[in-house]
DNA sequence: GGAACATGGCTTCCATGGAAGACAATATAG
DNA sequence: CTATATTGTCTTCCATGGAAGCCATGTTCC
């Protein structure tokens, strides 16, 4: 770290007060019992996250994808070929009950995106593999996700990308084990 | 700051790849013509933002509250006596459309947490106060909120939790404007 | 071999929230 | 003062995903 151009806070110190900042404002009027300072952190972190998914489905919709669909359309892609996971496994890896992976695969074999066949050796068990044209769709989507999640980034310092990597890391792994399997999204 | 970088001061060395290091690294193999590099910042904070609303949705349960019912008897709660708003003031507030408010009214209403009555000057509008119940029960609710929010960000020390706030403060003002329009009618 | 239990995928039902439009009331233009 | 536009709330319809339970198949253990 250099020069360190004051990170970002000393920017130009003065920032008016944004959303969460005014919510804190205003329970420490009506509630000064409580210490709000975690909302700080909480809150802001929330509404980072709103507003990149928010941006992030934006690039999806360009291909006629929603969250759910380009997440199971990227878990077969990064499978490696021939590009075919069992549900279950796509319910996993996406974090999802296997119910919503079965819709999501509804509508992606409605689009042509995927097939459906049963499994050879369990025959419980079926397997889903992108097709031509699915492969060729989550290639040029995903390229366009990077390209976006890079923008997104853009607004932070490289120094600053790495320190919140490393911070998030952190949080996520003394966080997890406490709440191991609940049914997040992604 | 610092002794240099070593995470949280050195916590300890090797942890095992998470599960977004791990989707990072099937993509550099599938695709290494991109740079996955951003999914290590938006994929964790994701997945961080994902457990805490589980936690936190948790408490909300125990009064049976949903998150956006708890939102909205927040924002009630918040703007102080007599603790009332316009039905379109909580859109704003709690950053979702006017049908949604509708709906959780709805909720609330049957509930007995809040009233709805017409307002004096503008006969088109409502106006929605909380009831001694729903204060009540908010107030107890956001404390216990308050004491969870504190017991997530325990993880983290007095001087992560400031930086991370730090970093999440400038990247939100910074993004903000880019992305106003998201959900909400503002 | 067969009975009990486990597993994988799917179906049904429910809850939540957005989008768009209906309506009534208010503001503004001419 | 009317005609038009805008506003504030609610209604309808739709999309997504969770929970729980169904069914066919597999596994285990006696």
């Amino acid at each position: 770290m250099e020069q360190h151009t004051e990170p970002s806070a000393g920017e130009s110190a003065e920032r008016p007060p944004d959303h969460v900042a005014r919510i804190q404002a205003a329970w420490r009027r009506e509630r000064p019992d409580l210490d709000v300072a975690p909302q700080g952190v909480i809150g802001r972190l929330h509404r980072v996250a709103t507003l990149l998914t928010h941006e992030l489905c934006a690039v999806y919709a360009r291909y006629d994808l929603g969250e759910g669909e380009f997440d199971v359309l990227a878990a077969l892609r990064r499978a490696g070929a021939p590009y075919e996971r069992a549900p279950g496994e796509l319910a996993a890896h996406t974090m999802v009950t296997t119910g919503a992976v079965t819709k999501r695969i509804d509508r992606l074999e409605r689009a042509g995106l995927v097939t459906r066949r049963p499994a050879a050796e369990d025959r419980r068990g079926r397997v889903v593999a992108l097709t031509g044209a699915g492969r060729e769709l989550i290639d040029r989507a995903f390229t366009d996700h990077i390209r976006n999640e890079h923008r997104l980034l853009a607004a932070l310092t490289p120094a600053e990308a790495a320190q919140l990597e490393t911070l998030l890391t952190g949080w996520l792994a003394r966080l997890e084990p406490a709440a191991p399997p609940p049914p997040p999204s992604r």
